[in-house]
DNA sequence: AACACGGGGCC
DNA sequence: GGCCCAGTGTT
């Protein structure tokens, strides 16, 4: 039995705090949560570094994802000191395949700051919370509210699609909706960790963006969307952005048994990731072939490569879709003849140089882009 | 206000 | 194989 019966559909114009939709509202919410059986593994985590971090790797990403990576970083940094101290390249190197590097970059850096201002605590102050990297509106709120009690809203895009139906919002305005949830977390007495679980939890089952299963919703009679038929409206779905196919040469560079490895800039497109030397995406859907990869690699590295002949088969082609473009990346395999970028011996030129000439034994201690796993495994198979 | 920023799951 | 998802920082 849900405590949906008990909701009364309303029909009055805003809701306010402590009215009484939002009472039963609340009610229901943390009946239902109560329970139910929790799905995520972090929800019973304590330490507020912990639920940071998980709240930091749930951006933009599935809990399923995330939970192999959340075991392997807090195992490998297990403190605030243990992740300022460590070096980012070791931090984006446990990152490796989650995507959106940036939030590995600024829990790095927010570690620091965390040891700098608060002496290594994590705080439980919202204002404090989000003045460090990488923490917005929803980070600072669910720490707030998950680690330490504090009656904050934590609004994601689960709680912004359940909140949007409760109240059948046309326009779900970032103020609207801090609003509405701040008015159940305050109707929810000394339970806002609870509460904001709660609506995020129902975003991310009942109240799904597509099929809701609203006949198994626990607040159902309270859905002022479902009783108007708006529900598959709220929230309103931006408009898809175009996604340009943009074409690049990248280079295999073969030096005595070893691959020349290049750090991207730590800011932009897989900021701080390694990869293999080339030319830049460009717009454009035909295949670039080997043009200006030698000219590319002279001018922006200094290294000379052996002229690729003209016929010259790739050896993979790459497609990877981004949430911005798809780019096609074709890869060949070259030789080195002269350049700097340190020497094959000098393993610890890496991060210092930006180059690295890697063995194939040592492809898997560098963090590269998802899409290049799979060339990079072909290649230390075949040993040169 | 609009855009940059990954990758995986779903249909 | 294309479509969808969605916090923070930057501009």
């Amino acid at each position: 039995m849900t405590a949906s019966s008990q909701i009364s559909p309303s029909d009055g114009p805003t809701p306010r705090a402590g009215d009484a939709h939002v009472t039963a509202l609340a009610r229901a919410l943390l009946d239902w949560f109560d329970s139910r059986e929790r799905d995520v593994a972090w929800r019973h985590e304590r330490d507020p570094y912990r639920i940071w971090v998980a709240e930091v790797m749930a951006q933009q990403t599935r809990v399923g994802t995330v939970a192999s990576y959340y075991a392997r970083f807090t195992e490998r940094f297990p403190t605030v000191f243990a992740l300022a101290e460590a070096d980012l390249d070791e931090v984006l190197h446990v990152w490796q395949g989650l995507g959106y590097y940036a939030r590995a970059r600024h829990l790095h850096a927010a570690a620091g700051q965390i040891v700098e201002r608060h002496g290594g605590e994590v705080p439980s102050d919202v204002e404090a919370l989000r003045s460090l990297s990488g923490v917005g509106p929803y980070t600072a709120g669910a720490v707030a509210s998950i680690a330490f009690g504090v009656a904050e809203p934590a609004v994601d895009g689960n709680a912004r699609r359940v909140i949007s139906r409760l109240f059948d919002l046309e326009r779900s305005t970032p103020a609207r909706l801090d609003t509405l949830a701040r008015s159940l977390v305050d109707a929810a007495v000394d339970r806002p960790a609870e509460m904001n679980q709660a609506i995020m939890d129902l975003g991310g089952s009942v109240c799904s963006p597509r099929r809701p299963a609203c006949g198994d919703c626990p607040v159902s009679s309270g859905c002022r969307a479902l009783a108007a038929g708006t529900v598959a409206l709220r929230p309103p779905r931006r408009e898809p952005r175009s996604s340009p196919i943009r074409t690049a040469a990248s280079a295999v560079v073969w030096r005595d048994g070893a691959v020349l490895f290049v750090r991207r800039p730590e800011r932009g497109l897989l900021g701080g990731l390694w990869d293999f030397p080339g030319t830049k995406p460009e717009e454009g859907p035909v295949a670039p072939g080997d043009a200006g990869l030698v000219e590319e690699l002279r001018d922006a590295h200094g290294i000379v490569i052996a002229p690729l002949e003209p016929a010259g088969e790739a050896f993979a082609r790459i497609r990877h879709a981004f949430s911005h473009f798809h780019l096609e990346l074709v890869l060949f395999e070259t030789r080195w003849i002269s350049g700097k970028a340190g020497s094959v011996d000098d393993q610890m030129a890496g991060s210092a140089t930006g180059y690295a000439w890697v063995t194939p034994d040592r492809f898997e201690k560098f963090a590269v882009p998802a899409y290049l796993r799979s060339p990079l495994r072909s290649l230390g198979q075949g040993a040169r």
